[in-house]
Parts: structure tokens; C-alpha cells; sequence
DNA sequence: TTTATTTAGGACATTTTTGTCCTATTTATA
DNA sequence: TATAAATAGGACAAAAATGTCCTAAATAAA
């Protein structure tokens, strides 16, 4: 569904926003640790989020990432795929013909579209701030 | 979504249960051309799709790919799918924890149980027949 | 001011996916 | 029977995705 570094991305900002509501600010090293994923490739991709005003990072002693608390609730996942996989997910073709197009669609394209607007939808109306409440009562996890 | 080389073999078996209602068995390169996509690959693809038992394979001059007239609205999107991309669709977690787990869940598992659902159901529900209704008549296209 | 800690970013390495090429085998037909 | 046309399958190649390593720059604190 999506890339491997859009899935660490997504689990990085979910992280960092659950940090963030804490009022702190998260190394690198922790993020990795606490979302199971491979420290440098985490640092590419939390570059790209940073880049795309996604998270903010502080260098230094004491650094780290970080996202206002006041942005958590307004920060959609679809920000966080498009900063990483772009557009795809809204154009793509169903059986990877260039673009999907109504106007010369694929056999699938009636029934996929249908399946697309879901996963946008979800994409688009589910926020950071969503995305911490069942961790902080341990009733979702970021790791196994 | 899917990998291409599923995409590849969607298309190719869709065309040649089109062709294969006409009475025609199709050569890979005529399958190649009409589905705009690479011979050789296209090869492998079929090769799989025939071990899976989707396509039959007839060697040697006149010989190519076809599907049993009555087979083709028995035949479900979902086993082409399977045949090439595994479970992958039907076991795999939205946010890349090793596999999908209510019991442990992500954080956007509860909302992509739904999509992922919505996918299976299109998958398991859609016969090659139906990929073919459009094609017929002009109203979808397997290349652009 | 020096040192330790931390992100930024370029270069490189590995793995997976995608794609090609060649030879063997099968089969219809001239 | 010889030839041409077609799939099967192994080996290889290229490209993309994933992942690592190292140095530079920034910053807090000793
Ligand atoms: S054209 Fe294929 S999904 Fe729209
Ligand atoms: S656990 Fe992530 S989608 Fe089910």
C-alpha cells in the first residue's frame, strides 16, 4: 500500500506527536528505538518531514524533533504521504496504466475508485492528534 | 497498490479471457502489444499464471495462451492477485508491523481494516468476465 | 573554550523489483 | 522429415527501493 519509508514516516510523526503533547522534544536514536525502524533510514525520511514543515528539528545538545502542539490535531496523514510518496495514491491506475482517467478507464476503475476515495478519505480527515489517543491508554501500538 | 508485475498479469489474463470468449488463443506477443507491456516479462508473469492454473499454456506453432470459456466467470481478480503478490493484501498491516493484528493493533488499524476490506471484497467478487464487459464495447481500455 | 550530543547531508552498499536474453522443448505444417 | 513458430526456464542486467556510514555543522553544557 504505501512504501516502507512512508510507513516509518507515518510511525515517526505519530511518535513525535505523542512526545510533543508531552512537551518534549525526541532524539532520532529514541524515535527509531520506539517505532522498531533502522536509525539511518529514519533520519533521511524525518529530513524529508522536516523540509516539508511536517516536523520541526532542532540541532544540538538536546535536539531533536519536535511538532507545536497547537499543529498535532491539524496535521493530516496525507500530508505525511504526500511529503513522502507523493501523488500516487491519487492518481495512480488501479492496473498501472500512466494516470487513472475516467475518460478512458480500465476495467477496474469504477470499483477503484471507490476503494481510492476511502483510503483518501481516511488520508485526509485522520489527524497526528488521532493517531496518539489510543497509544497513550496502550491500547494501540507503534512497535511489536 | 500492486506490484507490476500484478498489474501486468491482470491485464494480460483479462485479455485473454476476452480473446479466449471469441474462441482465439493469443500468442504472448499479441498479449505483450495489447496490454502495452514488456514481452519477456510478460512471459514470467504467464508462466506463474499458468503453474496457478488461470491460463493454460499450449506450446509449439499455433500454440499461445487461453482460458476455458466456462472458466472465465468462475475465475476471481483475487486468485491473480494471489498467484503473483502472495497475501500480502489480505494479512498485511497499513503502517508495516509484521502483519496485521487486532489484537495488537496499530494505530490505523480500525480504519484500514475497512479500505483493506473493501479491496478484498472488490477482488474476491470481480470475474474475469466482468473485466472483459467493458472491452467489448469500447468502454474501458488495458492500454492508452 | 572545549567537549559531547545531536541533526544534515553526501556517498556508498545491499536488496528487491523489474526487465532482458538465450537456449531448450514442443508442435503444426510445408 | 525439416522448418518455423511458439512457450519454458535459467542466467543475467538494470533500475528502484531500502539501508548504512561518514563528515560537517549546530548547540548545550561542562
Ligand atoms: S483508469 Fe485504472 S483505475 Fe482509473
Ligand atoms: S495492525 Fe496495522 S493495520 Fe492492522
Amino acid at each position: 500500500m504505501f512504501s516502507k519509508a512512508c510507513e516509518y514516516g507515518i510511525r515517526a510523526a505519530t511518535y513525535i506527536a505523542l512526545r510533543s503533547l508531552e512537551g518534549k522534544r525526541t532524539s532520532l536514536k529514541d524515535i527509531a528505538k520506539e517505532t522498531d525502524s533502522p536509525v539511518a533510514f529514519t533520519a533521511k525520511i524525518l529530513q524529508q518531514l522536516s523540509k516539508n514543515k511536517i516536523v520541526e528539528s532542532v540541532k544540538g545538545a538536546s535536539g531533536g524533533f519536535e511538532i507545536q502542539k497547537r499543529n498535532v490535531h491539524t496535521i493530516k496523514l496525507s500530508q505525511i504521504v504526500y511529503a513522502i510518496d507523493g501523488d500516487k495514491v491519487y492518481h495512480g491506475c488501479g492496473l498501472g496504466l500512466r494516470e487513472c482517467n475516467g475518460a478512458k478507464p480500465c476495467p477496474v476503475h469504477d470499483k477503484f475508485i471507490g476503494i481510492r476515495d476511502g483510503l483518501k478519505n481516511m488520508l485526509e480527515t485522520t489527524t497526528l492528534l488521532e493517531m496518539t489517543r489510543g497509544l497513550e491508554v496502550g491500547l494501540t501500538y507503534l512497535k511489536r
